[in-house]
RNA sequence: CGAGGCGUAGCGCAGCUGGUAGCGCGUCGCGUUCGGGACGCGAAGGUCGUGGGUUCAAAUCCCGUCGCCUCGACCA
């Protein structure tokens, strides 16, 4: 029981340090380590394997929307970026610009990418030529670099890996949709695969992509209350094709501008699993991303069998498709049971004599920390509806604490206390910058959604009529 | 860049009324164990962030400097 108590404390009290806790698990479960630069993080195998779970499940989602993949440099010349005028505003004070190479000064300095609407813009100028072209739908998986002042480990890195998808369209219609279209995508493979429930919609002038005509996020509600942007649609207008001259003939014959969009899910969302998730213990991983989905753990496995049956139930599993690891390290059962709870993963099995001769398995799940035991005969079966049930549960879990902390207020008094007490607070908003400014200043939540569909008579701020509802949240 | 805090073994920390470095966990070896971090014995591992000063003597006192963390500011 000391010992207990002592692996606990090797992880802060998640409810007393939120922060701490967050990266304690990310260094201790092994998914990253700190880079050299500051900002930077080394991404471990453990880690990456979730990536990797999370790129096949959005590339067969991109796949099946006619979107492909490619790969544009990483460096960009500094003079693209001045083509847009916002966007190069936007981006110049977090832009790391590359001045020498090959031991000489460069006459031009390179931008070490931060967004590529750029380079893809001038290559779709050179793609595109006629109507036949359209609609031209790339995506890049890659890494990008934003010099933030302050980082914290997936959540804001210097250099992070994301994937942004770029398309083009005849009209603004179609472009317009498109953007919709990959929200929703995003939407619902939040929800299906990392089981984060989020808010969808338009954001703010003020919370803008720079450049873009608008900008919808998806915004999920982290344990502690605070909101995360989790992913980003943009719909782009004219604005690039006119700085890059993305044009077409169209069938009648006209030279016209195309309009464009953008979107992107960064490893930020793995920071979102850890938040939405985790618990004391450390991580609750998703099954369809978790990089092991199920842990055999022998019991008293030097007794005849007992590794025998554990080999020949992992061979089943795995045929099976399930990602299956068998701890065969001479660590005592309670410390792998420790071990493998820490890092999250979804369903444990414990095999041992008792459970051979009876032909069951006792499994046990993380999200709620209960066993069962289940026949031996149907292991697939019975793994594979214990996996289901926690991928269901997690989202259900994480969309009711998400529900039971949305409150609404009238006043600046009434969003302060909200968000204070770790709640989305939807409020009443006439439209200008000033009152979300004075939120901002003295709540210290921005504007994160627009809340579509609802109505507030009154601006919680200066009182006049409220023209929209805003969910109004502290953020990572 | 502003305000606080912290730098001592891989990790977490103690030592700070100056006297030449210790604890827990982890690691390695041997043995006994194995249904919630099991136990015994043995071992390896530190120019105390860094530069200077005071002193016979500095992890400890003084000054500088670098780095990290939290909260602000900043952040498609």
């Amino acid at each position: 029981m000391a010992k207990e108590t002592q692996f606990v404390e090797q992880i802060a009290n998640i409810d007393e340090d939120f922060p701490q806790w967050y990266t304690d698990v990310v260094l201790k479960t092994k998914l990253v380590d700190y880079g050299p630069v500051k900002g930077t993080m080394v991404i471990r195998p453990y880690g990456y394997a979730i990536w990797e779970n999370i790129q096949r499940e959005l590339d067969s989602r991109f796949k099946s929307r006619g979107v492909e993949n490619a790969y544009f440099p990483l460096l960009i010349p500094m003079s693209y970026f001045t083509k847009e005028a916002e966007h190069v505003e936007g981006f110049a004070p977090e832009v790391a610009v590359v001045t020498h190479a090959g031991g000489e000064e460069l006459t031009e300095p390179l931008a070490i990418r931060p967004t590529s609407e750029t380079i893809i813009g001038t290559m779709m100028s050179k793609w595109i030529q006629s109507y036949r072209d359209l609609p031209m739908k790339v995506n890049q998986w890659c890494n990008v670099m934003r010099w933030e002042k302050t980082t914290r480990p997936f959540l804001r890195t210097s250099e992070f890996l994301w994937q942004e998808g770029h398309t083009a369209h005849v009209s603004a219609e179609e472009a317009e949709a498109e953007t919709m279209a990959m929200l929703r995508t995003y939407q619902e493979f939040a929800e299906n695969c990392l089981a984060i429930p989020v808010l969808t919609g338009r954001k703010t002038e003020k919370e803008r992509f720079a450049g873009a005509v608008a900008t919808y996020t998806m915004e999920a509600m982290m344990r502690d209350g605070k909101s995360l942007q989790a992913g980003t649609s943009h719909y782009l207008g004219q604005n690039f094709a006119k700085a890059f001259d993305i044009k077409y003939l169209s069938s009648e014959g006209s030279l016209q501008t195309a309009y464009t969009t953008s979107w992107g899910v960064s490893t930020r969302l793995i920071g979102a699993i850890i938040m939405t998730h985790g618990d004391e213990r450390g991580l609750v991983l998703p099954p369809v991303v978790a990089p092991v989905q199920c842990v055999i753990v022998p019991i008293a496995a030097r007794k005849p069998g007992v590794v025998e049956a554990c080999e020949g139930l992992q061979a089943q599993l795995k045929a099976a498709g399930i990602r299956v690891t068998l701890d065969n390290t001479d660590n005592s059962p309670g410390w792998k049971f420790n071990e493998w709870e820490m890092k999250g993963v979804p369903v444990r099995i414990e095999l041992g004599p008792r459970d051979i001769e009876a032909g069951k398995m006792l499994c046990a799940r993380r999200d709620i920390l209960e066993k069962t035991e289940l026949p031996l005969d149907n292991a697939v079966d019975g793994i594979k509806a214990l996996l289901a049930d926690v991928q269901k549960g997690l989202l259900e879990k994480a969309r009711r604490r998400r529900d039971e902390h949305i409150v609404y207020a009238d006043d600046m008094a009434g969003i302060l206390a909200g968000v204070e007490a770790g709640n989305f607070v939807k409020a009443g908003w006439c439209g200008c910058r000033a009152c979300e400014d004075k939120i901002k200043e003295e709540t210290a939540a921005t504007a994160r959604v627009f809340a579509e569909g609802e109505s507030k008579e009154t601006c919680a701020v200066c009182g006049k009529k409220a023209e929209h509802v805003i969910v109004f949240a502290r953020a990572y």
